[in-house]
DNA sequence: CGGTATCTTGACGGTGCTCAACCCTAGTGG
DNA sequence: CCACTAGGGTTGAGCACCGTCAAGATACCG
């Protein structure tokens, strides 16, 4: 039963829910979808009255700027809610694209309401994994504004690996990264050309191996150090949560 | 009653608070403090269980990288909620400093949760105010990793008149930016030295005026096609929260 | 009036982009 | 089984945007 829901898991693993939280939740992620890789789910997907949760996949979201620049702003892994950032708007401003084959559970914002009406409990923890995803985004602030090439690829590997930890996906430190280079691109404001670049530089120095898109990070605590990386996912203050 | 917490007054702008909410939120504000320009108020000033609202003033918000490097994350105006971001840690992750003299008003964390519980309708608003900073945050991403410097440039002053406008702090399009320009180029990932090349450039193309740390934008409607600005502060969804 | 912070302007150099060619793999259809 | 295609990755050469360094100008403040 907990098992079915990414998003009871997710958040089982900051809080222990009540069962009524749980069945609040898991509510969410009763109607599935899926989607084949690389496939736009929106604005084509559904209306802007719709978020969905992540079951299985991995995607990104991404802005189109003047004279075809792409700014890639996350990458979503299951368990994540989609569109949150949306909910404030009646039109969206973001678009999603699958970088591998999906699964996706699309929920009403209505359902947002029941929760905080209901459980203030899991209101403050929704609220709270929304600001450490915010703070997740200031950090990447950082490495496009003041951060190199090379230490920005370090940052993003630092910054998968943690994610990955989070869900379970790590064995021994090694990792698939299902994104093409132009994606990590446009993520890190670089081109696909220099992403390349920096991945062969960083692997003849010997901080990684790359096997077949595949990653190993052999030298973490260098990397770390090099990019003043915080796990953000590690130590939350839940003290302050009401009952 | 109501004019005297800044808080209110701009989340009355996006919803009619009933008297219970007005007095919840203006609770935020009873205690204030005064701070001169140019200071840090943290992590001196209080400890990680406090947040405060910004009644008075100008301040940044940054984060600080090795070699020296700082990025600035945020501008604040009153109104503003500060440390939101911090709110699930224990730990300060963000510095904050004065631009100019202001006027601050701490609350506990647990204030928070007492909103929670008793009005799930200012909650569902917090929330939605959170996410809207999240999206100006998004675009400020885009504008750090896919445009060029002048763009930058046209981007923050389109960004910071938005911000005033939805503050009333606006005389006919002009108005006062009391940060330097080593700040400005700290917040777009340039230098001050660029800075100041750009603002040059912007004035001799007749793009804007300058006149003693006051701006006036001559040509927005270009400058908005130029970096395809939106207003997120407009027209919001409110119409899926709890009563 | 001296001192400090900020802004401006110039010369020079490097990081990362552009353009281009080439390789490799996977998928498709004959 | 193989030719063909398309997408992704790699590598090289040239160049431009923006950083660095430095000097000078201006404003502000004690």
């Amino acid at each position: 039963m907990a098992q079915s829901s990414c998003l009871v898991e997710k958040l089982g693993r900051f809080l222990s829910l009540s069962e009524a939280d749980t069945a609040l939740i898991a509510e969410l992620e009763k109607d599935e979808q899926s989607f084949k890789a690389h496939t736009k789910i929106r604005p084509l997907g559904w209306k802007a009255e719709h978020l969905c949760v992540v079951k299985e996949g991995w995607l990104y979201s991404y802005r189109l700027l003047p004279e075809g620049r792409r700014q890639v702003l996350d990458v979503h892994y299951p368990g994540d809610v989609l569109g949150m950032a949306d909910l404030p708007f009646r039109e969206y401003s973001i678009a999603v694209e699958t970088a591998t084959d999906c699964c996706l559970c699309p929920f009403p914002k209505s359902a947002m309401d029941r929760i905080f009406t209901q459980s203030p409990r899991m209101t403050a923890l929704l609220f709270t994994i929304a600001l450490v995803e915010q703070t997740v985004l200031l950090d990447r602030l950082c490495a496009l504004g003041r951060m190199e090439a090379r230490e920005r690829i370090v940052y993003l590997l630092l910054e998968v690996q943690a994610r990955l930890r989070l869900a379970g996906c790590l064995d021994r430190n090694r990792f698939e990264l299902p994104l093409t280079q132009t994606v990590i691109g446009d993520m890190l404001g670089l081109t696909n050309v220099y992403v390349s670049r920096m991945f062969s530089e960083l692997e003849d120095d010997g901080l990684i191996d790359r096997d077949n898109g595949a990653f190993l990070l052999k030298e973490p605590d260098q990397m770390k150090t090099m990019v003043d990386f915080k796990d953000r996912y590690a130590a939350l203050d839940t003290g302050w949560f009401p009952i």
